[in-house]
DNA sequence: CTGAAAGCGCTTACAG
DNA sequence: CTGAAAGCGCTTACAG
């Protein structure tokens, strides 16, 4: 039997001791049994008296208890923490989804790991493996690579919610918008526009998200009478997308500004193709205009230069939530589409 | 005794069934006790034969065996979870910091809880309480508010470690810049560039931190010989520092662009300035130069007419983890004051 | 060198 | 309406 230990003798030096108020604490001093308190902490309230019901949660009140997660999560074999494995968390982008999950989570009851994969593929299975040992109740993905681990996750139908690009093994459930339709949202600006040189700036490696983006770009520039092969392509290196566009425009402009607008794929590669721009004395977006995707709201601030779709990354949070409801309740969760918009660019703040 | 569920018989319902692969497992099929399969997984391996060792060793290899940290953490009463409290995720430095934290708690061998405060005193203590319920071997509080469960743990000597503002109840350790310093540098940097109609713009709800920041720039003005008084305090109002920048600087360039140089708390105060000035198309930097402190590595490819000063945030999180690490280990940590540097203006990338 | 046993805090059939 | 008991997976004195 367990002898709970009492308020004083916590030590100094043993902070964690002070948790030592369990249930056999209230039951205690309550004068009922473990398994009373128990029920009545989580709620089970009709199957007892009503003045046991009283006594036990007063003992809860004079005690300060707290349920410990841990011995909960042992016995039912499921914690209340949720995996987020990113794959780059200095990318703002993946920054803003982390914020708007944990706020979505903390709403329904979760706390959140958050994880930084690095983009690799052997940080994620190790994280994976970590994240099961700790008995979380889901995982997300943002930006997910293929791996080992993950593939057997997917099989084993654990509940995975996959942000940004989709499961690259096939199984589990999306969040995410339509890249394709992205990208012609893009080709009709630049056609309406009237903007004749084209140019996209893509990343040397770029995922099967980036490549649908570009597709769509391409696919609706044909429908409304513009031949692709007159755009040009640009690959950038770098593993920051900033680093993408800098090394790619020091390309496009080595002979003056011969474009008149650039297809960026990200806010961040925008900014690096302005960088290289201010540096070549080239006016954007007089001389060459600029659109990307993502629409982030510093770009208000600091790009109003920029002109980007934008994509409701801080509505991400709530529709994961919801996402990872449905796949733990084993039901088939469907994809979740968010709408995109697009943005101008910025002139002073509407109030003003 | 425990029934070890074999892999097969794992439902395709129930996807944790997979982690019924227990020591019990691991000690059957080395036909061992659990406790030398314990041992042994723990690197215990001195205290058994080499043949056990070898047998366990490859048994565990067999089955694929991973500790369950939950079952760990119970016994031992102390995970490898470390939370992290946050009081603004959307703020990029307080994003900085997570991310350098998160990596430098994985070499550690911990994983991370990130739980966003929102600059709250009730949501700060609601995530200490369910932090500590998750058996957390420690509290990272990145720019915390005072709270009663705050105060509870600091009393009780929980490990504790502060990040850009110290400890509200005066116990814990700390980690960030010597924010006096920080405005002294901005005040060397103006009188040697002969500004003269100085300004500051910070917010109306300022921390002691930020209240340090102005007190170390006015004290060194006043010792080169400018009379503070003459310095132009502005406060603006707004949840981000982008519309505090923005509200100030809408009086201070009421009457045009009377000053010519202005101390911008934040990087974000900077960029909310900056597009005020834009809008009433005031120079930057040559009618009125900006100087902040955070400095941004973003700032040299979008705001390259700031001037700020630079923090390390990048390194704050191993500095973090070491912090911890003496605090878990009841040693009293002393403070770590990181170096700070002045940032330029931004030309092209050296490089080039 | 190895194992039986106790127990971390909790939940949940089961019996009464 | 309530409680005794088993057990989640692990560690760790203790005995042999």
């Amino acid at each position: 039997m367990k002898q709970p230990c009492p308020y004083q003798q916590a030590l100094d030096l043993e902070w964690t001791a002070i948790l030592d108020i369990s249930l056999a604490t209230v039951a205690e001093r309550a004068g009922v049994s473990v398994s009373t308190v128990s029920r009545i902490v989580n709620g089970e309230t009709r199957r007892a008296s009503p003045e046991t019901v009283a006594r036990v949660l007063r003992a809860v009140e004079e005690v300060g208890y707290r349920p410990n997660s841990v011995g909960r999560a042992l016995r039912t074999r499921q914690s209340q923490v949720v995996a987020m494995l990113v794959a780059n968390l200095d990318n703002p982008v993946m920054a803003t989804i982390a914020s708007s999950t944990e706020a979505a989570l903390r709403n329904a009851g979760y706390v959140m790991i958050l994880c930084d994969t690095h983009d690799r593929a052997d940080l994620q299975d190790e994280y994976l493996e970590a994240m099961r040992s700790q008995l979380v109740c889901g995982f997300v993905l943002v930006a997910a690579v293929p791996s080992r681990v993950l593939s057997k996750l997917c099989h084993e139908r654990a509940p995975l919610v996959f942000v940004t690009r989709r499961s690259p093994h096939g199984v589990g459930a999306f969040v995410g918008i339509d890249d394709r339709a992205a990208g012609a949202a893009v080709a009709e600006c630049f056609v309406s526009d009237k903007r004749q040189r084209l140019g996209v700036v893509l990343p040397v490696h770029s995922s099967p998200a980036a490549k649908a983006r570009v597709a769509g770009f391409a696919d609706r520039l044909a429908e409304l009478g513009v031949d692709p092969r007159t755009v040009r392509h640009e690959m950038g290196e770098g593993t920051s997308h900033l680093d993408v566009g800098y090394d790619a425009a020091h390309r496009i402009f080595e002979a003056g500004p011969v474009h008149d607008a650039l297809f960026c794929l990200s806010d961040q590669i925008a900014y690096g193709v302005h960088r290289r721009a201010r540096e070549r004395g080239i006016e954007i977006p007089e001389a060459c205009s600029l659109i990307s995707i993502d629409g982030s709201p510093l770009n208000a601030w600091i790009a109003p230069w920029l002109c980007s779709i934008q994509i409701p990354y801080a509505n991400y949070g709530e529709e994961i939530v919801s996402s990872l409801k449905c796949v733990t309740a084993e039901e088939t969760a469907e994809d979740r589409i968010l709408p995109i918009q697009m943005a101008s660019y910025y002139g002073p703040i509407a109030k003003d």
